[in-house]
DNA sequence: CGTAAACCTTTGACATTTCAAATGTTGCTC
DNA sequence: GAGCAACATTTGAAATGTCAAAGGTTTACG
């Protein structure tokens, strides 16, 4: 907790915005991930209690509502940021459901395409909608020009992270 | 030799028509959630590569080093923001390696308080300066004064959020 | 053709996550 | 003290998450 006292006191302040200790990108992140979690449980909480969903399955299905003709399983991976391993099971359990659908193109057998069931289409657009309405009611007490702000510059982080990631792994 | 699965990013498609005005809320959020888990699967990646570790345990054991009296399970799981019962796991994990302690202090017999072993504390100081030089290395390209903005606004959201939950909980 | 490389998905072992219910302990009340 | 509410942790079932390796299927090349 404690910051190391400094015995030359005023030129670091002067020195680019070094506001009060360094590990300011440690501090952006400890926050980040704090909000970001404190926010994913409440719409997880919120999925459960409301619509018997989770978090993965309202993203994934997200992804196929965009895709009506539906999308492969690597597709799906990628877009939801899930290992394919991971996507098997997703999509086995929403298929059980009747909200996902499995095909096999004739074309190439290695393929699995996933697609919304007319249940599953049914059952996301109502969820997206109460979804989107949470959102806008957890951030009610945010600036909204703030919020503009935010979407730029976190962008900017996004991207700078991309750009030194170990395993080579780019837009 | 497989590869590590999962890939690039997206995920903040789920918006549809929203590029020019509403939504701004749901596509912030979008934006936070992709970019907190890029962030998080290249630390998960990088604690697994260089320390054979988890992020859960790196988080867990850093309420520990800051606590070198130790902490009651109830109180690591208010920090760490995980269940109580994932809690009782990750300790037993810890404590299977010997990097953790756990206690039961003679005055209250309900409580277990879990501390670092001196090996803890050594494992844990070299993974948290490693730690730090990788957020620093991933936000490289972000200018400082924007890191800093971020930091208060997205206290702001964190705020905002803390308002609005449907459940009991504050910070 | 036949084989190897590349591709896509699944499987398997494990760690983490949530919720709900069960267990154990303490403190308070009557 | 006996009973009970409050507290703290553990347990159990189900889902999600990772990585690594194994299955099938094309595709390309000699």
């Amino acid at each position: 907790m404690a910051e190391p006292e400094s015995a030359t006191v005023d030129l670091e302040i002067i020195v680019q915005g070094a506001q009060e200790g360094k590990k300011l990108e440690l501090r952006l992140w400890l926050r980040m991930l704090s909000t970001t979690k404190l926010i994913s449980q409440e719409i997880r909480r919120r999925l459960r209690n409301e619509f018997g969903a989770t978090l993965p399955q309202f993203d994934l299905m997200a992804q196929l509502y965009r895709e009506r003709e539906g999308l492969r399983l690597g597709e799906l991976s990628k877009r939801t940021m899930v290992t394919n391993g991971n996507v098997t099971g997703l999509v086995e359990r929403l298929e059980a459901d009747g909200l996902v659908l499995r095909v096999t193109p004739d074309g190439d057998r290695r393929v699995t395409v996933a697609k919304l069931t007319a249940k599953g289409e049914t059952s996301f657009s109502a969820m997206a909608a109460a979804h989107e309405g949470w959102l806008r009611d957890m951030m009610a007490d945010v600036d909204p020009a703030v919020v503009s702000e935010l979407w730029r510059d976190i962008g900017a982080v996004k991207s700078s992270v991309s750009n030194h990631l170990s395993g080579a792994d780019f837009d």
